[in-house]
DNA sequence: ATACGAAATGCAACCGGTTGCAATTGTGTA
DNA sequence: TACACAATTGCAACCGGTTGCATTTCGTAT
């Protein structure tokens, strides 16, 4: 039984033959070869089919770099994510929900999506001037977005194919159609949804827990807030509205913060699921109940929101949705389809035991 | 102020010049320019400094492509997902978790990463033989690894260079060292730690809960299940080791049918941190209480299951340490420093409140 | 002034495909 | 048998970098 003899486990290596020597196998020129393995109908049907039968023998397969200079496209698309955006679940599942959608819907374009992340210590245009500049994909999606950002900046000077998720300033975008695609979730009227549900519930004094006034979706969420203060008639208070970071450790802080206030808020409004589960931590910690008492609600709809106890109240975004578009629209552009569609989806309430007891 | 033209807001597209154009501009043959930017210092300092400031004034980029085809490297690894695996954090977090690391340990040796997920409906060898065929990629990472696995046997016949998360199969790395690196958690030892906590909980019937017997890493902690079980002198009873599938979903099914047994298991061992949120919603929904009244264990460690009520008591994988180590030991074959090196990373226990009261 | 070696730059081929066009072969018709 | 024309196939240039080697330019020693 056990008498084969001790080869290596590697075989001898296969020759991954270049087109010129699969036509020199063949017996038939370069040009020839790479003709009828295109299916190229000039070709002989007789030696089409001797042709692509070797290489399927040979295990044939065309060098990407070559045929990729010669088109000058990669079929390639690149998810860029910023500094602060974790992939782990601990930390910013947001990604990991947003990257599955788009992985997906790339593969049924038979595009592959490069992942960058900018390089630590480098400036943050770096890699898109590499990326970009050095035709290492045909396109970009970009995220979280700031007022005035560069990356947009840069992009539309070399008329680069992107997509965004989320605008860059709305002043803009409003006075002119902004000339790539863009998919939005309405993040204002989700904020002034989610503001409403906890003013209905009787409060009055609602922290809004932020990351920082950089980010476009977080100046909407804001405004959002806004809007349903002003509606019901209660004043916009600043101290209620410290901006506290993107982590949960920030959120907690930041928590602990405002409920040593002298007249601390009665409800709280993160702008994130994860600042939101910082939050709960810290109204553990100081021996609150989360829930009908004291109401937390996050924004994102991630799938963590449900496996909290109490489980969050949140505002969803459809991620699978947006993952879908933003690669929909992007092959659009990179076929110039059609002018640039702009998709605005709309986010959902999503009621649960953090805001109201069950 | 608003008098600003009416201008698009695309300026007119940069030219993103080749290396022939800058070389024409400053005078100097491609060849003098191609030298000058890698600061080759055949080329006078004069004329060198000069075309690097000219480079930089155009915003010329080097074509990767091209680059890539005369050097046979693209400076790319893929990073290749199986098919039940998922993103989402609902469903499987552990890639998120590895990809994290994987991405930062890349940019720190300046590599781009390729995400693959095998195309719906093709065979699931034809995505490796285009990427690896057309030398998409320099490297691959493998995962999810079967015995026997045909991607390993690709991968070595054309001796591509590649570094497993885990191990094809425990006889034949036994018999003789594999020719690749690979890293690996300790599996078996994992799982004996494991099972051996519920054990000194008392608990003598105790489910296994896998997602059939398809993967390495489950007939690796199978083993270790068995070893404590035998250890303690008590029978496997293969009744309590039924498959049941991936999801969480599959958890909770494969939990009621065993609570509906006439002798049912007084514990649950799962396979992974996913299939034991769906144990505990089963345990649950059957009226049970999960601690140490019932105690139910995962696998992985994931960040989530400090977020689940109880908390989850797990055997943590080291995903961060696994994920920079695969690919430092990818980078050490791509410029074949050294032999191959092989890493067991050990897994650890973390007892919470799900399988002890608080 | 002449020669000579070093310094600086240019020429051309190459990486592996693709394609316009020319050249060859083969078929049917006058 | 000769000729027109279609069907096949080959030649060579090109995509945008890189590099071996030849060539030019310069400073310096004789």
């Amino acid at each position: 039984m056990n008498n084969t003899p001790p080869d290596p486990p590697v075989e001898a290596r296969a020759a991954r033959p270049t087109l010129a020597q699969l036509a020199h196998v063949a017996g038939v020129n370069k040009s020839t070869a790479s003709r009828a393995l295109r299916g190229d109908t000039a070709i002989a049907l007789a030696t089409r089919t001797r042709i692509q039968q070797l290489a399927r023998e040979l295990g044939y397969e065309p060098n990407a770099s070559a045929r990729r200079l010669f088109y000058a496209r990669t079929d390639v698309i690149a998810f860029t994510l910023h500094d602060f955006r974790r992939l782990e679940s601990g930390s910013d599942p947001f990604i990991a929900e947003l990257l599955e959608a788009v992985l997906n819907e790339a593969a049924s374009h038979q595009l592959d999506v490069l992942i960058c992340r900018p390089q630590p210590g480098t400036a943050e245009l770096d890699s898109y001037h590499r990326i970009v500049g050095g035709h290492h994909v045909d396109g970009v999606i970009v995220m979280d977005l700031r007022p005035g950002d560069p990356r947009i900046t840069y992009l539309c000077a070399q008329r680069f194919p992107h997509v965004l998720f989320g605008r860059s300033s709305l002043e803009v975008d409003q006075a002119r159609e902004y000339p790539y695609p863009w998919v939005e979730v309405d993040n204002r009227a989700g904020a002034r949804m989610g503001t409403e549900h906890l003013l209905a519930l009787g409060h009055r004094r609602i922290a809004f827990l932020g990351c920082g006034d950089v980010y476009t979706f977080e100046l909407d969420r804001r405004a959002g807030y806004q809007d349903a203060l002003a509606a019901s008639g209660i004043p916009y208070a600043d101290e209620l509205c410290t901006p506290s970071g993107a982590s949960q450790e920030d959120g907690c802080r930041l928590t602990t913060e405002l409920l040593a206030m002298a007249d601390p808020p009665t409800a709280i409004f993160a702008v994130s699921d994860v600042l939101a589960v910082g939050a709960m931590r810290a109204l553990r910690d100081a021996g609150r109940t989360v829930g009908a008492d004291f109401p937390v609600m996050g924004f994102d709809g991630l799938g963590l929101g449900a496996y909290l106890q109490p489980q969050l109240t949140t505002i969803r975004q459809p991620l699978g949705n947006v993952g879908r578009a933003l690669v929909r629209l992007l092959v659009a552009t990179l076929r110039s389809e059609s002018p640039p569609e702009h998709v605005m989806l709309p986010p959902e309430l999503i009621v649960r035991a953090s805001t109201v007891s069950g």
